[in-house]
DNA sequence: ACCTGAACACCGTTCAAGT
DNA sequence: ACCTGAACACCGTTCAAGT
């Protein structure tokens, strides 16, 4: 009935000497490499904590439970974008932040889902969206334009993204038997236009298909910009 | 110690009489309104279970998991889109077919993010891609360029839609105060151009970022046909 | 063929107690 | 300021037992 001695097995109260001070970043991190591992469903808080050494309930000090959590991960993999220097040119430009934005998604695959995904109300990630906006106002584009096909441009890159993602390695081009096995199902349908072009769905050449869909808004971006502004 | 008799609580065994037998679409409808009144992480399978009076696992006999109903309830929405019949103006059609699915998607706003995110591998959800086809082939686009129009028109879509469904109230043109909120977020950024466009990033006109976003992907879509086919 | 009891290994989160 | 024990009200899923 005395009370407890030294026997305890973990330590209660804050931590006793420098033994890695918990942190929102180092949660932040943790939390990717657990995605990274075990994809998004493994992310939990306690998984998390295991990950630190630390109990699920201490991460409740520095994020915002289970969702802010994942809202302060979306925001990391946002703000880390690095967007290349502007060349003047704005078609290179606007490629070059779209292709930005999709090396950061595809380095953390499982994890991109939560960018494309979440509303970010936040202004961490605002940087890409700046530097669309620089894009197409130095281009002459009056401001409510620049915002409406900044918006084309994002929805273009989120939906092709999307796909790419998801898509799994059933759908690469470097998986044959996935592709055939697909291509045997799309063929079954007997829907007559999906029927004859079963082939081509079946198939799905990643870097081709986001250069294609991104260079269609790019294309018709500008084109209303030559014909606004100058 | 004798047997249980007559007073046992729940029932055992098979359905006594015609006790509404569960099946499959019942399922899928329970779910559906379940995330229409509670969202979508209000699903589980004790939930919906408990909403058709019965126990959890029983759900199992005619879904596959907890996942398996997600996608089943994706598809039950997916093959409820109601695909205007063709005008023979190509222009016409792929606008109808991306408002019938708009449609669809906003008539369950909750549920719209399934069928936005989730990689349908089924062959219940492809009439609308096999009426996208329908236009693009009759207009004479060649299969292989049917199929990557087809995938720009199909994210431009599906981007929109992710913003408008996950926009919620803070973003829409109704809510006055959420957007001035919003605006003086924007202009606490400190971005040069994010701030000089606040006001209308702030602003969110659903139906008319809509139009705007398809038809510019139908316009470069049609563009692109007319060089080819004639 | 279809349902449930018992059971298992998990969840997120609160709140008071510790240092 | 930050951590944890105890506790609560949940999860998804299996498998054998029932009818």
């Amino acid at each position: 009935m005395t009370s407890a001695s030294a026997a305890g097995p973990t330590r209660r109260g804050r931590p006793p000497k420098g033994s890695t001070q918990l942190s929102r970043d180092a949660i932040v991190t943790a939390t990717l490499q657990v995605i990274d591992a075990d994809g998004i469903s493994a992310v939990s808080m306690r998984t998390v904590a295991r990950a630190l050494g630390v109990d699920a309930k201490s991460l409740y000090n520095h994020v915002d439970g289970k969702d802010g959590l994942l809202d302060a991960v979306a925001e990391n993999l946002l703000g880390s974008i690095a967007i290349p220097r502007a060349t003047g040119d704005a078609a290179t430009d606007l490629r070059g932040i779209a292709d930005a934005f999709r090396a950061r998604a595809l380095a953390h695959p499982e994890a991109a889902s939560l960018v494309l995904t979440r509303q970010l109300t936040s202004i961490a990630g605002l940087a890409p969206v700046e530097a669309l906006l620089a894009v197409l106002r130095d281009a002459g584009c009056p401001v409510d334009e620049s915002v409406r096909l900044l918006r084309v441009l994002v929805a273009a890159i989120i939906g092709t993204l999307l796909r790419e993602v998801h898509a799994g390695p059933t759908f690469g081009a470097t998986d044959a038997e996935g592709r055939s096995t697909r291509r045997d199902a799309l063929e079954r349908t007997e829907l007559p236009h999906i029927v004859e072009a079963a082939a081509e769905l079946a198939h799905y050449d990643r870097d081709a298909e986001f250069r294609f869909a991104v260079d269609a808004a790019i294309e018709i971006t500008l084109h209303r910009v030559a014909h606004l502004g100058g």
